[in-house]
DNA sequence: AATTCTGTTGAGCAGATGATCTTTAAATCC
DNA sequence: GGATTTAAAGATCATCTGCTCAACAGAATT
């Protein structure tokens, strides 16, 4: 710093009570909270001394629980990745009781409420862009509890002669994701209706194998 | 730089003897089409000595060309984004001689023809999230020449008691640039049959508003 | 109240990065 | 062939950025 002002910025207003000496834990779940916001809004190569004064601290103090930035990153892949495919969605996806429909109704309707959100779609992407292992091996975990088990749904019920083929559980899937990468990512207007177009979606996708929507 | 070594790293092979005195909008394509490549890869952060490093030239004389960073990724913007919505296509698309399917088969044949390229798909995505307004105006304009004409095409051949909307065409196409996206950006393996997989979408999609897909 | 412990700060380093400017040398003109 | 023009190189600046470390101060312990 050229004119001897510390890294620290002047508090802006309401932590200034709580910002000194909290515990270990506490403090660098803050850290890792706080970058999560930073990282989604400016990308992953935003700057350590611009997340501190978000934060009231000086930068130094990152580095006091995340050796390298790398290793905060990676904190804030965990925050973000875990537990963002519940695991019991495999058991209710193929829960013949329910019609076929629901089920997918159901699952697209949850799924879509955790993943149509700013902070996860773009650090996804930002992780996904830079060639981060987690993203593929996210898709491919998806692709294997979620997609597959979809797909033997699917075959259970095909009525046309058209046999299901993974390629079109992904595009049912993609066409939804879809709708959170326009907004998100591409920042389009909000859709007016997203549950009915995921309905349309899971409908469209039903009456290509001739699943009748009720059953 | 601390050794004195200049900013002109030894070049690798090839373009050792056109290396010197191009005339400038020669060289200044070269710079272009070297950056799209680049920032393709890396980011849009990827620095201008790498890039220059690249060309085999002195990281100044990107700076001769362009007087700053920003002009430099404006201009691959630029190179990215012209052409790549052909303007025959609203033509072609409207033309009820040929069955909509055959048609929507050709669009989106040559379509991802065009964008399931790496460079175009990483550098739409980059910009999109760095904030850039060209994604917007982009989407908004295939909105405009391509995918409302669909829906008008849609509607006149529906035959089902459901409506097309908007959102219809929007998850038939979200669909398919997805393929593109896990490919490209997830660095998914390659579709066996990513033809095909276009086809299933598209028929998927005639098949939910009952259009013969013969007609 | 004095001491110890430790969360936090302040100052600064080394390397990276966008940008500038003077100098060099390849091509063109006379 | 010498002078002129101008791409391109070389050197360098100011700032940024990840990271380190000694010093400070709030809280717990005795």
């Amino acid at each position: 710093m050229m004119d001897g002002q510390p890294d620290r910025p002047a508090l802006d207003g309401e932590d200034n009570a709580t910002r000194k000496r909290l515990p270990p834990a506490e403090r660098r779940q803050q850290i890792v909270d706080e970058a999560v916001r930073f990282f989604a809004e400016v990308g992953l190569e935003g700057n350590t001394r611009e997340l501190a004064r978000r934060l009231g601290v000086t930068q130094s103090l990152i580095f006091n629980y995340f050796a390298t930035k790398d290793d905060l990153i990676e904190a804030v892949y965990e925050k973000v990745y875990i537990g963002r495919l519940s695991p019991d969605w495999p058991e209710r996806l193929t829960d013949r009781t329910v019609p076929l429909r629901q089920r997918l109704l159901a699952f697209y309707t949850e799924y879509s409420a955790l993943i149509f959100e700013r902070e996860w779609m773009r650090i996804f992407m930002f992780s996904g862009l830079a060639g981060a292992s987690l993203n593929r091996r996210y898709l491919e975990h998806l692709g294997d509890v979620i997609l597959r088990p979809l797909l033997a749904e699917t075959e259970a019920l095909a009525g046309s002669d058209i046999c299901p083929k993974m390629e079109d559980v992904w595009n049912l899937h993609g066409g939804i994701v879809y709708i959170g990468i326009r907004q998100h990512i591409y920042r389009m207007p909000e859709p007016a209706q997203p549950q009915e177009e995921i309905a349309r979606a899971i409908d469209s996708y039903l009456t290509y194998f001739a699943i009748n929507l009720d059953a």
